[in-house]
This record gives structure tokens, C-alpha cells and sequence, in this order.
DNA sequence: GGGTGTCGATCGATCGATCGATAGACGACG
DNA sequence: CGTCGTCTATCGATCGATCGATCGACACCC
């Protein structure tokens, strides 16, 4: 619950950023108050407002900028990859790597989508559709390549790995028991049998 | 966002319980205020505190109901298969269910437990623990049964599986294309698979 | 006439947001 | 050089609204 103020070395602007994340993050952005949020940031909250427009602008550019770069770092793995099954482990692994080290920023976009006002969400929503679809279309193309049985039904299977994968951000601490890099091959491995692969012994990288 | 009104004929104290699950999942507990509750229940805000303690109280009550039936029936699943395989495909089937006709409640169970306070915390947490040492020891189970590489992890498999079978509560809506009966088998084919049992071809009952 | 429900009125606190004022940095002009 | 005007950053004070919670009063019922 108690959250350590942020370095008051950066720039106003970054701290108010940082402090908007470490307290939507813990607290939620209906239990963080426009004081909380400039004690945090080492202001007043007049001056808070020198920085961002509204309580919610401030959310909604946490959120476009983690979702941009999910959508981002997606279409790199797509493009440096060729095969099926590597594209989609590498996908895994990209995606529990974000979820491990920025799990505030995934924590907001995951489960404040629901505060915003129509535009906004609008907004939002779209962006988390394109990052979804990239993923579909990785997992059709598994499907497809390991001859899976018509039965298999890959939106499914696709919210069952995004699922499981940004659960990595509720739980994973960095002085834990494993590595994030091990952790992010054991997921691709779960991912990939998840989905039918028979014997997913692709090297890491 | 707009939620309809709670059915009025119901006895005034459901009504309060059901306002409270459709507005705290709706919009969050900060984001639910007492007179929202008392307006969704028909009720005045004074007569709320005639039914219910705090407006935490009412979280807890919320949280504590749907923790113990998730134990209650996880350990009805243990006691009623002894198959390891088909102890977990159970356990699968009986959370994802549990997820989809209840999105409310394990909406608010999974994502409202840092605004406890500390005592009431402490109460849920432990009961979580309680339902997950389940699962952990059932996956551990299956682990050894199939003679898994010593390098298996349990406790990531569990983590994976628990948020990938809660992750239905965020998607699934009863007019969709698939039954819940078939999502719940075709989640438990995917966990198993997940956890590495080579051909999961069993009954779905 | 003691419970059982229900309510309007109201409490002090806090909410998100805005105001006008102030202090300093920087360049332009004479 | 000095000294204006503008721009950026910051603040205390305060706005109206809403927050969670409580009070005393009223109505009904057994």
C-alpha cells in the first residue's frame, strides 16, 4: 500500500508520469487523489495541472504509450520471424518480458480501460484490438502449420495465452527465484504446447 | 458503463449484495459512491447503513462469499476424482464456469484487494492462498504422474493455468457462439496440454 | 410500545479543477 | 549596460461538488 515518492532528480514532467503510474498502479485511478498525485511528484497540485490537462488525459497517455509499444514490439517479432511457431514463442516471450518489467503500465492499461469516457476508451480499445489481432493471426498461422484438428478454435486459444501471459505482471518480483529470461522460455514453452505444438524444443532464441 | 437497475422485488438486503456486485464491477469500488449503491438498490443512503457495515464491510462480505465457494467446490473436486488428470481437467472446468456465470464476483475478488484494508486484507488473501494451494498441489500431482523433466515448474504452471481459466471472466457473455459447457471442456484440453500431458483425449465427464 | 425499516438533512472531509500572484530566465531594444 | 516585456514554472487559496457516514424522526407491525 505505501508507495515511495518518486526521485525528485528528473524533470517535473517525467515525475509526474512516474508518480501517476507507481499510484494508478497500487491504488487504482479512482483511489488516487489529485494531492496524492502532486505530493507524489514532488509539486502542488496547481502546479500539477502546468503539465497535463485533465486527470484522465494523464491516463490516457499511460495508456496509448504502453499499448503502442506492445503494438510496436508485436510487429518487430512478426517481421524478424518467418516460422509459425518461432514467431509465436517469440511473441510470448516479448510479451511476459513487458508484463515482468513494466507491470505498472500493464496493470493500468489492463484494468482501468473501464474509467475512461466514450472517446477515450474508444481510443484505447482500438489500439488493444490491433495488438490482439496481431496475435490472432500468429495463432491461426500455428494452427495451420501443425495441421490442427478443425475443432480447434483459435480466438480461444489466443485469449487463453494473452491471459496467461499478462497474469506475469501480478506476480513476477525481479529478485524472485528465476530469471525473467527463464521465466519468459518456460511461458513459450507453456504457450506453445498450450496450443498443440507436439514438442515445442525450439532453442530460446 | 450504464448498469441497469437491480429488480425491485427482491428483499431490500439481496438487493444492496446485488447492487454493490454491479457497480463495484462495473465501475470499481473507489468508483462506485455510497448514493450510486443506494439509487441502483432503491434504496436512500441512509438505509443502506441499515444492511450493511461500512462501505468496506460490504467489499469483504462480497470477496469472502466467493472465495469459500471456490474452495468449497475445488475441494469437492478433489474428494469426488482421484486421477491426477482428471482432477485438474475438473478443477479447469469448474473455474472457468465458475468465471463465466460469475464475472462479477471474480472481477471483483481479483481486482480489488489492494483497497482492503490491512485486517481485511490479511482475511481474503489468506483464502486465496487457501484456493490456489489447491490447484498447486493438483498440478504437482499431474507433474509427477506423467513423469515431467526435472525442470518442470509447478508454481509457474499453476499461475499460468489460474490466470489464464480467470481471464474468461473478462470475455466470456452467455449469447456468444460457444456454450459454456464447451468452453469449459475445450479450457481444460488447453491446461492440459499446457502442463505437458501428451494426448488429453479424456472424457469431458 | 419496542422492534424493524425507511428517510431527509446534515456532518466534516476530500474531490478535481481553476484562479490570480509571484519569481526567475531570456532576448530585444535603446 | 540597463531595463523592459514575455514566457515558463510554481504556488496558496479557493471554487462547487461529492465523498462516506450519522443523526433524529416517522411509519408500521406484532
Amino acid at each position: 500500500m505505501p508507495v515511495p515518492p518518486t526521485a525528485s532528480t528528473a524533470p517535473a514532467e517525467e515525475r509526474v508520469r512516474e508518480a501517476a503510474l507507481d499510484l494508478f498502479a497500487a491504488r487504482g485511478y479512482h483511489g488516487t487523489g489529485i494531492r496524492q498525485l502532486a505530493e507524489h511528484a514532488g509539486l502542488s497540485s496547481a502546479s500539477l495541472y502546468h503539465y497535463m490537462g485533465t486527470k484522465e488525459d494523464l491516463l490516457v497517455a499511460i495508456m496509448r504509450t504502453c499499448l503502442e509499444r506492445l503494438i510496436a514490439d508485436a510487429e518487430a517479432v512478426v517481421t524478424a520471424r518467418a516460422d509459425p511457431e518461432e514467431r509465436l514463442a517469440e511473441l510470448i516471450r516479448m510479451h511476459v518480458r513487458a508484463h515482468a518489467e513494466r507491470p505498472r503500465e500493464t496493470r493500468v492499461v489492463d484494468g482501468e480501460v473501464e474509467v475512461l469516457g466514450a472517446a477515450a476508451r474508444a481510443e484505447v480499445i482500438t489500439l488493444r484490438d490491433r495488438y490482439e489481432s496481431i496475435w490472432q493471426s500468429v495463432v491461426e498461422d500455428v494452427l495451420t502449420a501443425i495441421g490442427a484438428p478443425a475443432g480447434e478454435d483459435a480466438r480461444l486459444a489466443r485469449r487463453a495465452l494473452l491471459e496467461m501471459c499478462s497474469g506475469v505482471a501480478r506476480w513476477y518480483r525481479p529478485d524472485g527465484r528465476s530469471p525473467l529470461e527463464d521465466v519468459a522460455d518456460r511461458y513459450a514453452v507453456l504457450g506453445l504446447r498450450l496450443v498443440g505444438v507436439p514438442h515445442p524444443s525450439h532453442p530460446s532464441h
